[in-house]
RNA sequence: GUGGGCGUAGCUCAGUUGGUAGAGCUCCGGAUUGUGAUUCCGGCGGUCGUGGGUUCGAGCCCCAUCGUCCACCCCA
């Protein structure tokens, strides 16, 4: 490569032909469990107002304190890219007066941004998947979500996807244990680290997920989140509990599990995998029934889940079905009456023979460099017209991929031929699933 | 923001104690001119990430810088 040849930007991926399969596998799965489950799509714009997020997500969360991209407009407005969705979908929600209609159920699909160090399992530009669900207070709602993800993983064929769940309570009731956790962190912060001891004014609760095994050792003595709920928290995390164990969704209690963005209150969870390195995160998510107050509107329950996608396709890689559309039909065209031939046939075919996959050569070339590419193109089927067949008004037909003869037919046959042939390989690719 | 590994052809990499670059794959062409994926032959393709320094001489040593990967932090 040239050495002044301009490359992306760090952290910001290109998704390739040859990474496609996978994504479009995910994607065609996530459209159609939202569709299973009823949900409708939302897409809100990948540049809001930073005071939106300042608002939604907390003033010292680290997502918004130092991993946004911000910038002035030309009006001087302070602008950010969305660093997650759920921001969005609240404002977007309460401009249109959606509530009204509640509950409502919506998904979204879409690039995030956050300036972050690159590394596994983590980008710059990455692409999430998420949902939410407004105006259900209950339980219930919750447990949806979390079939809806078990369907999900089913559905792409993933192995080995866990679920973690904890309670984080009500606000009033989460700084009373605060308090607490602050005191009793003080008393010992000699056996602090340094990141920890930074914490302990910001954002304590993160210091109980800390992966420092002296840090853990030291919780074993620290007051318990759960103790500190009141009635109503552990009746719904409870009753939570009890349709997860109905639905037959495994899960297992994290007490430890906090979640990085301020919205959250009651039940949270992560499906987490061993398989991806460190950020084995590859769904999270909780209720937040404050949010909808925090921007403006009345208080209104929510909850819901982001995933990401990279990670999702990093999993089908590795473990689950790809989804391959091959080529059907490579045209061989020889000769310059042959070529305009050909394109009209081509043209005729792509109409009469529904679902056809075809394509022509281009540039020309001998059979052979054109056989070559028909191979590569990895077609099943070679369609050949050169100056014989535009003589007898036939065209000939090679299987690419079977040891049979090639057979010549006239030209009015082939849309019948074809779908024919069509028909059959859909059957049989049938047969392969069952 | 912190720590460590790595930057040589489009891809995967080799390059021995410093002596002015190689392989495999891919791509293009050919093996008596209408048939691919096997085989054989040939060709295209690199100021060795970038900038300095040491040296008669640097892909190799030193410094800086950028990029990348992994981990921490954080998160999906």
């Amino acid at each position: 490569m040239a050495t002044n040849t301009l490359k992306s930007i760090r952290g910001m991926h290109d998704i390739t032909p040859a990474q496609m399969p996978a994504w479009r596998r995910l994607e065609s799965a996530v459209m159609d469990v939202f569709a299973a489950y009823g949900y409708d799509e939302i897409r809100t714009p990948l540049l809001e107002k930073t005071a939106l997020f300042f608002k939604a997500m907390g003033e010292t969360t680290d997502v918004v304190e130092k991993e946004m991209y911000s910038f002035d407009d030309r009006s001087g407005e302070s602008l950010s890219l969305r660093p997650e969705g759920t921001a969005s979908v609240v404002r977007s929600v309460l401009q249109h007066g959606m509530l009204y209609s509640s509950p409502i159920r919506l998904w979204y699909m879409g690039p995030m941004f956050r300036y972050e160090r690159p590394q596994r399992g983590r980008l710059r530009q990455f692409h999430q998947v998420g949902a939410e669900i407004f105006g259900a207070p209950g339980p219930d709602a919750d447990a949806e979500l979390l079939a809806l993800c078990c369907d999900l993983w089913r559905e792409l064929g993933l192995q080995g996807v866990r679920l973690e769940i904890n309670s984080l309570g009500m606000p009033d009731e989460r700084l009373e244990f605060r308090l607490e956790l602050v005191s009793y962190l003080m008393q010992n912060r000699g056996a602090l680290d340094e990141e920890s001891l930074a914490r302990l004014q910001r954002n304590p609760f993160r210091i109980m997920d800390s992966k420092n095994p002296d840090i853990q050792e030291l919780l074993l003595g620290a007051p318990e989140l759960h103790g500190y709920l009141g009635e109503e928290s552990r009746a719904h995390f409870k009753s939570l509990r009890e349709i997860l164990d109905r639905l037959g969704i495994e899960y297992t209690v994290n007490p430890r599990m906090v979640r990085g963005l301020d919205y959250y209150s009651q039940a949270v969870f992560e499906w987490i995998t061993d398989d991806l390195g460190a950020q084995g995160t590859i769904c999270g998510g909780g209720r937040y029934d404050a949010l909808v107050a925090l921007q403006g509107g009345k208080p209104w329950p929510g909850v819901g889940f982001a995933m990401g996608q990279e990670r999702l396709v990093e999993l089908i890689n590795q473990q689950g079905a790809l989804l391959e559309e091959p080529l059907h039909v490579y045209v061989v065209l020889v000769g310059r009456e042959a070529e305009l031939e050909g394109l009209c046939l081509a043209d005729s075919l792509r109409r009469e023979v529904r679902g056809l996959r075809l394509q022509t050569n281009l540039g020309g070339g001998s059979f052979k460099s054109q056989f070559k590419r028909a191979d590569r193109s990895g077609a099943a089927l070679a369609l050949v017209l050169g100056e014989d067949e535009l003589q007898q008004s036939t065209v000939v037909v090679k299987h690419l991929r079977r040891q049979t003869d090639q057979l010549s037919m006239a030209r009015d046959q082939l849309v019948v031929w074809l779908r024919d042939w069509l028909n059959d390989s859909h059957t049989a690719m049938a047969g392969r699933l069952e």
